[in-house]
DNA sequence: TAGGCCATCTGGTCCT
DNA sequence: AGGACCAGATGGCCTA
């Protein structure tokens, strides 16, 4: 074995190591984001984009509860029971552009 | 069989 | 110099 491709060994090895860990990282993600079938695992790329969907849900949700706080008004449907990307619009980029909720209403995210 | 998803290898770049 | 990170290439597996 030449030194050098001991080296790509090593680094092969470095690669596939992070790699798993990655895929560990995505995996505990998968375990706490709600309400999906035990067989019905997330592609990577469902669990980015349904992860970023429901981090916004819950912000909506907050906001939309200290806004019923301080308004005194019934309690508005949380975000979270239409948290599914359904109502989702991505860009070019993957990144969530614009929501629309049960009701009709939508929200553009930036 | 085509297309999607994934793991792995590889070379380049950046950081310590 | 060596490790971490990244993106492109490649091949295998699975499903419609």
């Amino acid at each position: 074995l030449t030194s050098l491709s001991w080296r790509r060994m090593k680094a092969n090895d470095r690669e596939r190591t992070r790699m798993h860990n990655l895929n560990c990282a995505l995996d505990a993600l998968r375990d706490i984001l709600p309400a999906l079938p035990e067989d019905a695992k997330l592609t990577k790329i469902e669990t980015l984009r349904f992860a970023r969907n429901y981090i916004w849900a819950l912000t909506e949700t907050l906001r939309m509860d200290a806004q019923h706080h301080s308004d005194g008004a019934s309690a508005s449907p949380s975000a979270l029971d239409s948290a599914s990307p359904a109502g989702c619009v991505y860009d070019s980029c993957d990144r969530l552009h614009t929501y629309t909720g049960d009701d009709g209403t939508s929200c553009t995210v930036w």
